[in-house]
Order: structure tokens, then sequence, then C-alpha cells
DNA sequence: GCGACGATAGAAAGCGCTTTCTGTCGCAGA
DNA sequence: TCTGCGACAGAAAGCGCTTTCTATCGTCGC
């Protein structure tokens, strides 16, 4: 039926053993005898078989990629990342490289435990999880105990914006500084001179939104100024449309929005749009993450931009054992404030 | 070392093609044994393993998703509608659901080729090719000869948003009218009274890139019009920002410009504001997919609408044979134009 | 009360590869 | 000329599961 290892070791004429040999090319095999291999090969149309291949050497050639939205760009661009690195880092077993998916879990906690243990199942060689985690106590420490098991079973765990949890801590982890570009944005923002601020944070419960909350609010407590309001979404277009309704409603002396990322950001503006509020005449809204499309937003959305791109790579490569886990085990990485039109001085 | 099912078996006191049985739910055992298999299993945290069970059943709960750029929403958008389909079908053998992962081929037809010969050598469930295809004819030939081997090994095989060449022709596929999407485009454009339009179009020998400016040029032709500029880039906003300066280099009375998608739209809108033109008092600009970000552009993008998510449940159902094909193996998808503010009537 | 049948469960033969353990052979060194 | 070693290749033992083929047992029909 289908062709086997043993197929072609016969057309060869060598033994199965050789044909392995010459495929995985770990093992000196005269050059003769390997070309000969290799023609079989080619004429025999062969594919390895991968569940046995991975049965008998206990491991595959699989790498997870766990993101919470592959729609958002924001993960399309630290997979994508991720994923070109994990394909350049050379060879696998079985001469050819390692298949990086992506899982989307779409945030949800089951379906995050759920992929773990078919990735668990498929013994897979790394795996990355990337973005905020939900900070229930029950999931993370699921989440970590499957996470050690995983590692202690010879699986490659890279975290990538996310923070380790105390279970966590021998993993390598790239975690975003959310809490310092959140304190800096509204930095900004009160430098500017306004003092009602609203924002707009994402789902609570996530290690991203309370962070960036945080630094917000540690800015604003630092400058002795009182917080505005805030309400919760998810982090689309849609919560941040919606939400301008409320926060104009609890404060409508607002001069200054901060979203939680760009996305909501957009929705914020359009919904100043439609209200006949101009930005940053009336209202100055600000976003975070910096995405491509915020540079061509109208007016240009001032955000905090997060090298998104570069980290994917790097977590693609620790994942790849290319490159050495930070000395500690978690880095930070820094956000960059990008001052751009969406916001200027409150009118006085 | 690791748990196996043998341990399981011992554990609970039957024999292994018992315990085998009770995981896969496909065969009778009494409810008091199932029982205690499933608390050995609990016990002893048991994870199956994945190759050895994938050896022994000659296939694998993995389903194959490859998409052009998992950083575009376009493709984000498809792909996680598919993932949630395939999840929601139900479990699949094992007691598991399946797991489907994407691949991002970056469009090159070599990495297209590598992950399909990845996924055929895990044995995948299915696959589902999302997005338009080079048209480079050798390389068309050795994917439809690839596909066909999958498909007769048992794969299943699902086109989405790609239209099937000639090899392909039993396979599923769900494509997007792009062409006549392009012309009513064009249509609108011309009814509004341009007569001078530039076109910037994607990558030439992409499917989708000739299909959209086939339908314009049909537009074109229909009325009499006579063709405007055309430049063709990628799929990004550089690509549409870069190629503002060459159309009106070319074309200094031009009126509209036709944008291979949303994203290159959203380029051509900023190189167009940078150069002091209003839109669309100076130019109108229309982009096509109707992407999240595009009700929110100012001004709001004139597109072509594309059921991007239904499209993508839909692919999922036929890859988990959830659904039928149908009838003639290619169902032709329709775009809605949408109006919005990005076009209006040229300047007298 | 006997043979038969349905419901369960076990035995065992692989699935297709990897890899350790053994050779075999040719040649350098003594 | 003989020993020893390096280079290469084969034999064979699994890897951990699925599944067919069998065996057992209680029960039902007559």
């Amino acid at each position: 039926m289908t062709v086997t290892l043993a197929d072609v070791a016969a057309r060869a004429r060598v033994s199965p053993a050789t044909v392995s040999r010459v495929l995985n090319g770990n093992y000196p095999v005269a050059a003769s005898t390997r070309e000969r291999v290799l023609r079989a090969v080619e004429e025999l149309d062969y594919v390895l078989n991968g569940p046995a291949s991975s049965l008998a050497a206990a491991t595959s050639d699989l790498v997870g990629v766990l993101v919470n939205d592959i729609a958002d760009p924001f993960f399309g661009i630290m997979a994508s990342a991720a994923q070109s690195a994990i394909g350049e880092g050379g060879s696998g077993r079985a001469g050819g490289e390692k298949l990086a998916v992506v899982c989307n879990t779409g945030g949800s906690p089951e379906r995050e435990l759920t992929y773990l243990t078919l990735l668990q199942r498929q013994r897979a060689a790394a795996v990355i999880l990337m973005g905020g985690s939900l900070e229930d106590p029950e999931h993370l420490a699921a989440t970590a105990a499957k996470l050690a098991r995983m590692a202690e079973a010879g699986t490659r765990v890279v975290l990538c914006g996310r923070p380790p949890v105390p279970g966590d801590a021998h993993l390598a982890a790239l975690v975003f500084d959310n809490r310092a570009g959140g304190r800096r944005l509204t930095e900004h923002l009160l430098g500017l001179g306004h003092a009602r601020i609203g924002y707009v944070a994402g789902p609570a419960d996530r290690t991203t939104t309370r962070h960036r909350l945080e630094g917000h609010r540690e800015a604003l407590a630092a400058a002795g100024v009182a917080e505005g309001p805030t309400v919760h979404g998810s982090y689309d277009r849609a919560a941040g449309h919606a939400a301008v309704a409320e926060l104009l409603a609890r404060e409508p002396e607002l001069t200054a929005i901060v979203a939680a990322n760009d996305t909501v950001a957009l929705g914020v503006c359009a919904a100043l749009r439609e209200r006949g509020l101009s930005i940053p005449g009336d209202v100055s809204v600000a976003g975070f993450d910096d995405l491509p499309f915020s540079v061509d937003a109208v007016p240009a959305l001032t955000t905090v931009h997060l090298p998104l791109h570069e980290s994917g790579v790097r977590a693609g490569r620790l994942a790849m054992g290319t490159e050495d886990a930070p000395p500690t085990g978690t880095e930070t990485i820094p956000g960059a404030l990008v001052v751009r039109d969406s916001t200027g001085a409150p009118r006085a």
C-alpha cells in the first residue's frame, strides 16, 4: 500500500537501518550507499511515517505556538516571527525542519489546556505560549503543573508576553514591561496637561490588562491626579467603541482616553467621531502595541511600541535552543512611547 | 519513566486492550470496568502517546491549516473560524478533538510544499489551504500531485479562497468571486463618474491578484473607459503607500485608486494625505475584503465584503466531514460591494 | 436442562521506524 | 605477517498503542 522504509531498503539493496541513517544523517554512511538510498527514496516517492518515527525516537518535530487570538495582528506578528525563526533554525531530526504550528486558544483556559495535552500527546519538541494569561489561581496552577511535566519530559517551554507564575519560574520567559509602558503613556498625557483621563481596559483578570492599568495608576498617583473612569471589555474594536458612551457618562469633562491597545483605541476614535468630538482637539486618545495600522490611523495613534517581531523571533530561537535563555529565566522587554497625532494638549 | 497504557492496565487490573477501548470509546466496555480504568488514568496522570496511537491506527488527529500570511487578519479571521469549527466538531479518535494547527507559508511555494510533506508525514486527518496561490505551472503541478496523493491516503483536502487547478478538480473548494467583486467595485467608481482610475495590484502571478484585476478590466472594457496605470506590489500597507507616487507620476489626473485589498488601501490613503490630497474629494479610494478596521478608517473604506468568518467555518466543517462538499466540488462565494466614505464623485 | 447467543475481556500480532549491539572488511602499524 | 582499529552496514529488539481473533460466562429460547 504505502511505501515504507523497508521498501526503500529493498530497492536500494541495503538494510532498513541504513536507510534510516541516511535519512537522519546522524551516522556515517558511505557516499555511494547514501546516494543509492536517496535515489530509491526518490524513485519510490517515499514519505517518512511521522508517527512511527516519533514513536521510535520518542520525540517529534512539532513545535506548538499557543496564541490567544489568531485573528489579532498582535499575535499574528509574534507567531509569524516565531515560526520563521523556527523554520530557519536548521534541521530537526528526520532531515527536516520543525513543524511550527499555531494553536488558537481564544483566550479560553480550557482550550489552552486541551491544546497543551494534545501537544503533550504528540511529544512536541517545544511549546511557546504567547500573550497574557487569565489570572485564575486554579487555572494558573493547572497550567503550571502541566508545563512542568512537559518540560520534564523534554519539551522546551517558552513564554512570550506572559509573566511566569511561581510554578513556571524555571521556564524561559520574555515579558513585556506593560506596567512601565502604561506608566509612560499616562505620564505623557499628564505632561500635556490632562487631568481627567478615562481608561478602557481589557478583560479583567488578565495579566496584560492588570499590568497596563497598574502602570496607569502609578503615574496618576505619582502626579497626585485623581483616577478617572475605567471600563473593562475585550481587546477588540467593539469594546472601545462601546466604552466611550459609558466613560463620557461617568465623566463628561474627560479630555483624554487611554485604550487597552491600538485596536480598542480605533474603536474609541470611531465612537468619539460619531459624537462629533475631535481628536485630539476635544479628546486625546492613546493606544498600546503600535500595530502596523496605527501609523495610518487618522489621527495617527500615540501608543507604546512593543517589539513584537523581535520578541517572536527570540521566542522561536529559545524554543529551538538556538539561543540561550536569559540567565534569570525571565527577561523583561521594554516598550517605547511613540507620540503621534492622537494626543495633544487639552483645550484650555 | 513515563506512564504507559500498560501501567494503567496493570493498575486497573485489566488488559491493555480494554484500556485502549475505554479511551477510544468505540467498543462496549462494562460500566464498572470503564470506571475503574478511568480512575487509574486519573491516578496515574496518564497521557496517551500520540505517535504510538497514530502509528497503530494509521491516522492522526492533526488538521493542518495552511495560510499565506498569518499576520494578516484576512487569514487570521478565516483560520480562526476554521479552527473553531474543527474544535466544535466533536471528538476525533482517542476521545479527543482534532488538533487544528495553522502553518504559515509566507506565500512561498517551497514552504507550502514543505508543510504539506510534514503534514503528510504526520498522516494528518485533513488539510485546508487558504488563500490564493502562486500561478507557476510547475509549482501548481507539484502541489496538485502532492494533494492528490494525500487525498488518496485518506487525508481530506479543502481549498478555501483558492481556485482548484485541473489536477485538484476532485477536491472540495470554496472560492471567492474575486473577479465579480473587482468588477462591481470598478462599476461603482465608473458610476460615480470616474474615468481615470489607478490600480494597486497585489503580487503578479497570484490567482487572487489576477482575478481582481481582471474584474476591474472587464468593467472598464464594458464601459469603454481606458485602463489607467497599474502597479504591482505585496499585500501590505507599504506597497499601497509606495504605489501612489508612481500612479500619480503616470497619470497626474487620477481621480480614483482601487487597491488590492483594504490593507493596501490604508497605505494608499496615508500617501495621498501626505501629499495633501483629500479623500474622496481629490481622489477616491477603494479596497477589498472588508476587514474589521476598514469601517473605522478615516474615511471609512468603500470595499468588497467577503464572508471570511463564514467561509472559514465552512472550510473547517468540510475538513471534518461534518458538512458535505458542494456537488460540483467547487463553490463560488460572492462578495458584496460596501459603499462607505472613501469614494465619491470626482470633482467636476 | 441444553445449546446458542450476546456481552465482555484477554492474547497477541503487528504498525513503521530507530538504535544498540554485532559483525565484516580493509588497512595502518609493528 | 599479524594485531588492532576505524569505517561502515546488518540483525534484531523494541517504542506504546490498536485491533482482530478468541475465550469466557451468564442468560435466553425451546
